[in-house]
DNA sequence: ATTTAAAATTGTAATTATTACAATTGTGTA
DNA sequence: TACACAATTGTAATAATTACAATTTTAAAT
Protein backbone atom coordinates (compact mmCIF):
# COMPACT_ATOMS: atom_id res chain seq x y z
CA UNK A 1 0.00 0.00 0.00
CA UNK A 2 1.37 3.70 -0.79
CA UNK A 3 0.86 6.33 1.03
CA UNK A 4 -1.20 8.34 -0.81
CA UNK A 5 -2.03 12.33 -0.82
CA UNK A 6 -5.22 12.18 0.69
CA UNK A 7 -3.63 11.17 3.66
CA UNK A 8 -0.63 13.41 4.14
CA UNK A 9 -3.52 16.22 3.36
CA UNK A 10 -6.13 14.73 6.24
CA UNK A 11 -3.07 14.75 8.57
CA UNK A 12 -1.83 18.09 7.66
CA UNK A 13 -5.46 19.55 7.87
CA UNK A 14 -6.42 18.44 11.35
CA UNK A 15 -3.02 19.49 12.87
CA UNK A 16 -1.43 16.07 13.01
CA UNK A 17 2.22 16.10 12.68
CA UNK A 18 3.07 13.24 10.03
CA UNK A 19 5.16 10.38 10.48
CA UNK A 20 5.31 6.96 8.59
CA UNK A 21 3.34 4.79 11.26
CA UNK A 22 0.19 7.85 11.12
CA UNK A 23 0.55 7.59 7.84
CA UNK A 24 -0.03 4.17 7.01
CA UNK A 25 -2.57 4.10 9.52
CA UNK A 26 -4.37 7.26 8.21
CA UNK A 27 -4.39 5.83 4.07
CA UNK A 28 -5.45 2.48 5.42
CA UNK A 29 -8.56 4.61 6.60
CA UNK A 30 -8.99 5.86 3.85
CA UNK A 31 -8.36 3.13 1.54
CA UNK A 32 -10.42 0.69 4.10
CA UNK A 33 -13.95 1.59 4.77
CA UNK A 34 -14.92 -1.49 6.77
CA UNK A 35 -14.56 0.76 10.15
CA UNK A 36 -11.84 -1.67 11.34
CA UNK A 37 -10.62 -2.23 14.69
CA UNK A 38 -7.34 -1.33 15.94
CA UNK A 39 -6.53 -5.53 15.59
CA UNK A 40 -7.35 -5.40 12.44
CA UNK A 41 -5.45 -2.68 10.97
CA UNK A 42 -2.58 -3.64 13.18
CA UNK A 43 -2.28 -6.91 11.57
CA UNK A 44 -2.93 -5.40 8.27
CA UNK A 45 -0.55 -3.16 8.50
CA UNK A 46 2.13 -5.88 9.98
CA UNK A 47 3.51 -7.11 6.81
CA UNK A 48 4.44 -3.30 5.70
CA UNK A 49 5.74 -1.80 8.69
CA UNK A 50 6.85 -5.30 10.52
CA UNK A 51 8.48 -3.29 13.52
CA UNK A 52 4.73 -1.64 14.02
CA UNK A 53 3.36 -1.86 17.73
CA UNK A 54 0.12 -2.52 18.88
CA UNK A 55 0.34 0.65 21.03
CA UNK A 56 1.11 2.89 18.42
CA UNK A 57 -2.12 1.65 16.60
CA UNK A 58 -3.86 2.77 19.56
CA UNK A 59 -2.09 5.60 19.99
CA UNK A 60 -3.00 6.72 16.42
CA UNK A 61 -5.76 6.31 16.29
CA UNK A 62 -6.70 7.93 19.38
CA UNK A 63 -4.90 11.09 18.29
CA UNK A 64 -6.55 10.84 15.08
CA UNK A 65 -9.70 10.82 16.78
CA UNK A 66 -8.84 13.55 19.54
CA UNK A 67 -7.96 15.52 16.18
CA UNK A 68 -11.21 14.71 14.63
CA UNK A 69 -9.45 13.59 11.43
CA UNK A 70 -11.24 10.32 11.64
CA UNK A 71 -14.44 9.14 13.72
CA UNK A 72 -14.93 6.45 16.05
CA UNK A 73 -17.51 4.06 16.17
CA UNK A 74 -18.90 2.46 19.62
CA UNK A 75 -21.58 0.40 17.85
CA UNK A 76 -20.09 -2.63 18.65
CA UNK A 77 -19.79 -3.40 22.08
CA UNK A 78 -16.52 -5.68 21.63
CA UNK A 79 -14.17 -3.09 20.16
CA UNK A 80 -14.09 0.32 18.87
CA UNK A 81 -14.34 0.97 15.32
CA UNK A 82 -12.58 3.51 13.53
CA UNK A 83 -14.11 5.52 10.19
CA UNK A 84 -12.11 7.58 8.07
CA UNK A 85 -15.65 8.71 6.82
CA UNK A 86 -16.34 12.09 8.66
CA UNK A 87 -18.83 13.55 6.32
CA UNK A 88 -22.68 13.42 7.79
CA UNK A 89 -23.67 9.61 7.76
CA UNK A 90 -25.65 6.65 10.20
CA UNK A 91 -24.26 2.79 10.60
CA UNK A 92 -25.84 -0.57 10.67
CA UNK A 93 -24.72 -3.40 12.64
CA UNK A 94 -26.15 -6.86 12.02
CA UNK A 95 -26.63 -8.19 15.51
CA UNK A 96 -26.61 -12.12 14.37
CA UNK A 97 -23.61 -11.81 11.93
CA UNK A 98 -21.64 -8.03 13.01
CA UNK A 99 -22.47 -7.29 9.62
CA UNK A 100 -21.44 -3.30 9.70
CA UNK A 101 -22.49 -0.92 6.90
CA UNK A 102 -23.06 2.68 5.85
CA UNK A 103 -26.82 4.28 5.90
CA UNK A 104 -27.13 7.18 4.19
CA UNK A 105 -28.74 10.21 6.46
CA UNK A 106 -30.09 13.66 5.87
CA UNK A 107 -27.84 16.23 7.52
CA UNK A 108 -30.31 17.64 9.49
CA UNK A 109 -30.77 14.46 11.42
CA UNK A 110 -27.19 14.60 12.52
CA UNK A 111 -26.15 18.18 12.77
CA UNK A 112 -22.20 18.22 13.91
CA UNK A 113 -22.33 21.25 16.01
CA UNK A 114 -25.18 22.47 18.03
CA UNK A 115 -26.82 23.41 21.41
CA UNK A 116 -29.13 21.28 23.60
CA UNK A 117 -30.12 23.15 26.41
CA UNK A 118 -26.95 24.35 27.99
CA UNK A 119 -24.93 21.29 26.43
CA UNK A 120 -22.50 21.69 23.59
CA UNK A 121 -22.76 18.94 21.52
CA UNK A 122 -19.91 18.50 18.85
CA UNK A 123 -20.52 15.11 17.10
CA UNK A 124 -23.74 12.45 16.71
CA UNK A 125 -23.74 9.16 15.81
CA UNK A 126 -26.61 7.00 14.69
CA UNK A 127 -26.79 3.56 15.01
CA UNK A 128 -29.05 1.59 13.29
CA UNK A 129 -28.87 -2.71 14.72
CA UNK A 130 -31.01 -5.49 13.39
CA UNK A 131 -30.51 -7.97 10.80
CA UNK A 132 -28.50 -7.75 7.44
CA UNK A 133 -30.15 -9.10 4.57
CA UNK A 134 -28.78 -12.68 4.56
CA UNK A 135 -29.77 -12.83 8.43
CA UNK A 136 -33.21 -12.01 7.56
CA UNK A 137 -33.98 -14.98 5.36
CA UNK A 138 -31.84 -17.25 7.30
CA UNK A 139 -34.30 -16.49 10.78
CA UNK A 140 -37.52 -16.65 8.98
CA UNK A 141 -36.35 -20.13 7.97
CA UNK A 142 -36.60 -21.19 11.59
CA UNK B 1 -35.68 -1.21 47.82
CA UNK B 2 -39.25 -3.10 47.54
CA UNK B 3 -39.97 -4.90 44.34
CA UNK B 4 -43.21 -2.70 42.74
CA UNK B 5 -45.54 -4.00 40.24
CA UNK B 6 -44.16 -2.43 37.21
CA UNK B 7 -41.41 -4.58 36.92
CA UNK B 8 -43.31 -7.94 37.45
CA UNK B 9 -45.71 -6.22 34.41
CA UNK B 10 -42.46 -5.51 32.64
CA UNK B 11 -40.96 -8.80 33.00
CA UNK B 12 -44.47 -10.63 32.03
CA UNK B 13 -45.40 -8.29 29.16
CA UNK B 14 -41.63 -9.34 27.83
CA UNK B 15 -41.65 -12.89 28.55
CA UNK B 16 -39.18 -12.86 31.24
CA UNK B 17 -39.98 -15.49 33.96
CA UNK B 18 -39.37 -13.84 37.24
CA UNK B 19 -37.22 -14.26 39.84
CA UNK B 20 -36.02 -12.62 42.87
CA UNK B 21 -33.02 -11.62 40.99
CA UNK B 22 -34.67 -10.43 37.93
CA UNK B 23 -37.40 -8.47 39.68
CA UNK B 24 -34.35 -6.98 41.96
CA UNK B 25 -32.50 -5.74 38.60
CA UNK B 26 -35.78 -4.46 37.14
CA UNK B 27 -37.07 -2.55 39.88
CA UNK B 28 -32.95 -1.16 40.13
CA UNK B 29 -32.97 -0.45 36.83
CA UNK B 30 -36.94 1.72 36.20
CA UNK B 31 -35.98 3.26 39.66
CA UNK B 32 -32.88 4.67 38.65
CA UNK B 33 -33.41 6.43 35.26
CA UNK B 34 -29.10 6.82 35.64
CA UNK B 35 -28.30 4.72 32.75
CA UNK B 36 -26.17 2.69 35.14
CA UNK B 37 -23.18 -0.65 34.70
CA UNK B 38 -23.82 -3.59 35.45
CA UNK B 39 -20.54 -2.74 38.19
CA UNK B 40 -23.30 -0.31 39.84
CA UNK B 41 -26.76 -2.54 39.52
CA UNK B 42 -24.29 -5.35 41.26
CA UNK B 43 -22.75 -2.69 44.14
CA UNK B 44 -25.99 -1.14 45.08
CA UNK B 45 -28.11 -4.54 45.10
CA UNK B 46 -25.78 -6.48 47.10
CA UNK B 47 -26.81 -5.25 50.45
CA UNK B 48 -30.27 -6.06 49.41
CA UNK B 49 -29.57 -9.48 48.07
CA UNK B 50 -26.28 -10.38 49.92
CA UNK B 51 -25.73 -13.35 47.92
CA UNK B 52 -26.32 -11.53 44.63
CA UNK B 53 -23.19 -12.69 41.88
CA UNK B 54 -22.29 -10.45 39.50
CA UNK B 55 -22.74 -13.11 36.77
CA UNK B 56 -26.28 -12.78 37.44
CA UNK B 57 -26.77 -9.53 37.22
CA UNK B 58 -24.81 -9.83 33.74
CA UNK B 59 -26.96 -12.75 32.51
CA UNK B 60 -29.80 -10.87 33.72
CA UNK B 61 -29.88 -7.70 31.85
CA UNK B 62 -28.72 -10.03 28.32
CA UNK B 63 -31.65 -11.89 29.24
CA UNK B 64 -34.10 -8.58 29.67
CA UNK B 65 -32.07 -6.74 26.74
CA UNK B 66 -32.98 -9.70 24.31
CA UNK B 67 -36.06 -9.70 25.88
CA UNK B 68 -36.57 -6.41 24.62
CA UNK B 69 -37.34 -5.53 28.02
CA UNK B 70 -34.78 -2.66 27.97
CA UNK B 71 -32.50 -1.06 26.48
CA UNK B 72 -28.57 -1.78 26.36
CA UNK B 73 -26.60 1.41 25.23
CA UNK B 74 -22.78 1.50 23.77
CA UNK B 75 -22.71 5.11 24.16
CA UNK B 76 -19.50 4.73 26.62
CA UNK B 77 -16.72 3.27 25.27
CA UNK B 78 -15.90 1.52 28.67
CA UNK B 79 -18.84 -0.52 29.64
CA UNK B 80 -22.10 -0.76 28.49
CA UNK B 81 -25.19 1.06 30.29
CA UNK B 82 -28.51 -0.02 30.51
CA UNK B 83 -32.07 1.98 30.23
CA UNK B 84 -35.45 1.01 31.13
CA UNK B 85 -36.82 3.52 29.28
CA UNK B 86 -37.67 2.22 26.13
CA UNK B 87 -39.20 4.82 24.49
CA UNK B 88 -38.06 6.83 22.11
CA UNK B 89 -34.92 9.56 23.09
CA UNK B 90 -31.60 9.83 22.82
CA UNK B 91 -28.98 9.83 24.85
CA UNK B 92 -25.96 12.97 25.67
CA UNK B 93 -22.33 12.06 27.05
CA UNK B 94 -20.06 14.58 28.25
CA UNK B 95 -16.30 13.61 26.89
CA UNK B 96 -14.70 15.38 29.77
CA UNK B 97 -17.09 14.21 33.07
CA UNK B 98 -18.42 11.35 31.63
CA UNK B 99 -21.84 13.14 32.90
CA UNK B 100 -24.83 10.99 30.74
CA UNK B 101 -28.42 12.04 30.13
CA UNK B 102 -31.31 11.85 28.34
CA UNK B 103 -32.47 14.00 24.74
CA UNK B 104 -35.68 14.10 23.82
CA UNK B 105 -36.21 13.50 20.30
CA UNK B 106 -39.20 13.41 17.57
CA UNK B 107 -40.52 9.71 17.33
CA UNK B 108 -39.73 10.74 13.59
CA UNK B 109 -36.17 10.39 14.10
CA UNK B 110 -35.69 7.26 15.96
CA UNK B 111 -38.16 5.06 14.19
CA UNK B 112 -38.35 1.48 15.82
CA UNK B 113 -38.67 -1.03 13.14
CA UNK B 114 -38.00 -0.23 9.75
CA UNK B 115 -36.71 -1.57 6.66
CA UNK B 116 -33.63 0.14 4.79
CA UNK B 117 -32.92 -1.59 1.37
CA UNK B 118 -32.75 -5.00 2.60
CA UNK B 119 -31.69 -4.61 6.14
CA UNK B 120 -34.29 -5.01 8.70
CA UNK B 121 -34.15 -2.28 11.30
CA UNK B 122 -35.22 -3.31 15.22
CA UNK B 123 -33.36 -0.51 17.00
CA UNK B 124 -31.99 2.74 16.39
CA UNK B 125 -29.68 4.45 18.83
CA UNK B 126 -28.82 8.55 18.72
CA UNK B 127 -25.68 9.00 20.75
CA UNK B 128 -24.48 13.20 20.94
CA UNK B 129 -21.44 13.96 22.33
CA UNK B 130 -19.95 16.84 23.91
CA UNK B 131 -19.36 19.11 26.77
CA UNK B 132 -21.86 19.19 29.19
CA UNK B 133 -22.49 23.00 30.86
CA UNK B 134 -20.02 22.58 33.90
CA UNK B 135 -17.30 21.33 31.63
CA UNK B 136 -18.08 23.93 28.96
CA UNK B 137 -17.60 26.56 31.26
CA UNK B 138 -14.38 25.10 32.26
CA UNK B 139 -13.24 24.63 29.16
CA UNK B 140 -13.69 28.72 28.43
CA UNK B 141 -11.64 29.48 31.49
CA UNK B 142 -8.21 27.10 30.05
C1' DA C 1 -44.88 -35.42 50.90
C1' DT C 2 -41.07 -37.19 47.85
C1' DT C 3 -38.71 -37.66 43.82
C1' DT C 4 -37.04 -35.87 39.74
C1' DA C 5 -35.87 -32.85 35.89
C1' DA C 6 -35.09 -28.43 34.37
C1' DA C 7 -33.90 -23.78 35.15
C1' DA C 8 -31.54 -20.22 37.66
C1' DT C 9 -27.80 -18.75 40.37
C1' DT C 10 -23.23 -18.69 41.95
C1' DG C 11 -18.06 -18.53 42.04
C1' DT C 12 -14.01 -19.03 39.76
C1' DA C 13 -11.19 -18.97 35.93
C1' DA C 14 -10.36 -17.48 31.31
C1' DT C 15 -10.52 -14.20 27.66
C1' DT C 16 -9.80 -9.98 25.54
C1' DA C 17 -9.63 -4.91 24.63
C1' DT C 18 -7.36 -1.21 26.22
C1' DT C 19 -4.13 1.57 28.91
C1' DA C 20 0.12 2.62 31.65
C1' DC C 21 4.66 3.10 31.57
C1' DA C 22 9.52 2.73 31.02
C1' DA C 23 13.00 2.01 27.55
C1' DT C 24 14.45 2.77 23.04
C1' DT C 25 14.58 4.96 18.69
C1' DG C 26 14.02 8.72 15.56
C1' DT C 27 13.83 13.74 14.27
C1' DG C 28 14.96 18.44 13.93
C1' DT C 29 17.78 22.16 15.42
C1' DA C 30 21.62 24.87 17.45
C1' DT D 1 27.97 16.62 16.10
C1' DA D 2 25.40 17.12 20.25
C1' DC D 3 21.23 17.85 22.37
C1' DA D 4 16.27 18.04 23.50
C1' DC D 5 11.99 16.45 22.39
C1' DA D 6 8.69 13.57 20.25
C1' DA D 7 7.33 9.11 18.56
C1' DT D 8 7.53 4.29 18.83
C1' DT D 9 7.97 -0.02 21.00
C1' DG D 10 7.34 -3.98 24.26
C1' DT D 11 5.79 -5.54 28.37
C1' DA D 12 2.97 -5.54 32.16
C1' DA D 13 -1.28 -4.09 34.32
C1' DT D 14 -6.20 -3.18 34.31
C1' DA D 15 -10.82 -4.04 33.75
C1' DA D 16 -15.14 -5.61 31.39
C1' DT D 17 -17.18 -9.54 29.98
C1' DT D 18 -17.85 -14.47 29.11
C1' DA D 19 -17.31 -19.54 29.84
C1' DC D 20 -18.23 -23.09 32.56
C1' DA D 21 -18.86 -26.34 36.18
C1' DA D 22 -21.00 -26.78 40.68
C1' DT D 23 -24.72 -25.72 43.54
C1' DT D 24 -29.25 -24.20 44.63
C1' DT D 25 -33.95 -23.27 43.55
C1' DT D 26 -38.27 -24.12 41.29
C1' DA D 27 -42.02 -26.63 39.44
C1' DA D 28 -44.08 -30.73 38.04
C1' DA D 29 -45.12 -35.67 38.51
C1' DT D 30 -45.63 -39.56 41.21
Amino acid sequence: MKINNEAIERLNSFGVKPSMQRLAVMTYLLKHRTHPTVEAIYLDLCSQIPTLSKTTVYNTVKLLVEQGAVAELTIDDKNLRYDSDISTHAHFKCCHCGYLCDIPVRKSTLLSVKKIGGLTVSESQLYYKGYCEKCSKLMEKI
